[in-house]
DNA sequence: TACTGGCCTAGGTA
DNA sequence: ATACCTAGGCCAG
């Protein structure tokens, strides 16, 4: 099946950005696997081929519903964002299925995208309901339920270290009290964190990784060493001198000042500030290099 | 309340 | 090759 594009997407920026780790690239085609059934889809042009869904469902995984003109007007508030905006033009934040969206990032903290890629496939490979699709065997993202009974030493040999025992006793919690996914998409950002922050291996960062990438909530900021970087690179008139020095001496990121971060990113940006951050993360990667900010060893 | 280390492991780099 | 550094942080003290 195909459809004919009506508003600016970029398949292969959106599945590239690093907002979701389980798609897999064979020459044109991209393979994912989402909800427990396997999607296969390509771009030529303005057309968007796929195969394993319907319009509908293809529809609402890539946001088609955003308008990213009027995000781009909103959040267009400087000339570098406006670059990593046409850089990127048609980058979609997806809508993942929020429990793997949330295992996922749990998994993410202090990983590469290529350790976090390799840690996702070897628990959907161990622990993943097997789907057929097109006469070959894929793997659906475990359940709660399964990851809640594996042993420690089940989850480790995955390569997850000590975020096994965060996996596992947050998959023993929402075993045992579910994942109200219907109520936090109802609730407001803040209330939605504030649930999403009693489960052990999830801070903030993880928590607004997880609101904006599945749960819709499109002004959460999350804040990470990349972003940390390009704020103190490009916004740095936004902070106290204070504030910027402490920041550029310290590697990690202290509650305060992820707050802080988060909460420029949000007021300056508004309530698309979620898509400000993954064009400029997306940007800083790309563009930027590894330069290093961080206090000088001596 | 705010800050400091420690932590598992795997890619990447010198 | 082999050592070292960093990676989409979180938690305990």
């Amino acid at each position: 099946m195909s459809l004919q594009l009506s508003v600016p997407f970029r398949l292969d920026v959106t599945l590239c950005c690093g907002q979701v780790f389980l798609w897999e690239r064979r020459g044109d085609w991209w393979f994912g696997v989402v909800g427990g059934s396997v999607l296969r889809v390509r771009q030529c042009g303005d057309v968007l081929g796929f195969a394993g869904a319907n319009e509908e469902f293809v529809r609402r995984y890539f946001g088609f519903d955003d308008d990213l003109n009027r995000i781009a007007r909103e959040i267009g508030k400087d000339q570098y964002i406006k670059s990593a905006l046409h850089e990127f033009w048609g980058l979609r934040i997806v809508r993942q299925e929020p429990w793997e969206c949330f295992v996922s990032f749990i998994c993410a903290t202090y990983k590469s995208v290529a350790a976090i890629q390799r840690m996702l496939t070897q628990l959907s490979l161990k622990f993943g309901k097997p789907v057929e699709f097109e006469g070959e065997v894929f793997h659906a993202f475990p359940s709660a339920e399964r990851l809640a009974a594996a042993s420690l030493e089940e989850l480790k040999s995955c390569g997850l270290g000590y975020r096994a025992s965060y996996l596992q006793k947050t998959s023993q919690m929402v075993e045992a009290n579910g994942f109200n996914v219907k109520a936090m998409r109802k609730m407001s950002y803040a209330e939605a964190r504030d649930v999403l922050l009693e489960f052990p291996g999830v801070g903030p960062k993880v928590a607004d990784c997880v609101l904006l990438f599945s749960l819709g909530k499109l002004e959460a900021f999350p804040v990470d060493v990349r972003v940390k970087r390009f704020l103190l690179r490009h916004y740095a008139p936004a902070f106290e001198p204070v504030f910027m020095e402490k920041l550029t001496q310290t590697g990690g990121l202290s509650d305060s000042g992820y707050e802080r971060l988060n909460f420029f990113g949000r007021t300056y940006f508004g309530r698309y500030a979620g898509y400000a951050q993954e064009y400029l993360y997306h940007y800083e990667r790309c563009f930027a290099g590894t330069a290093n900010l961080k206090k000088k060893r001596s």
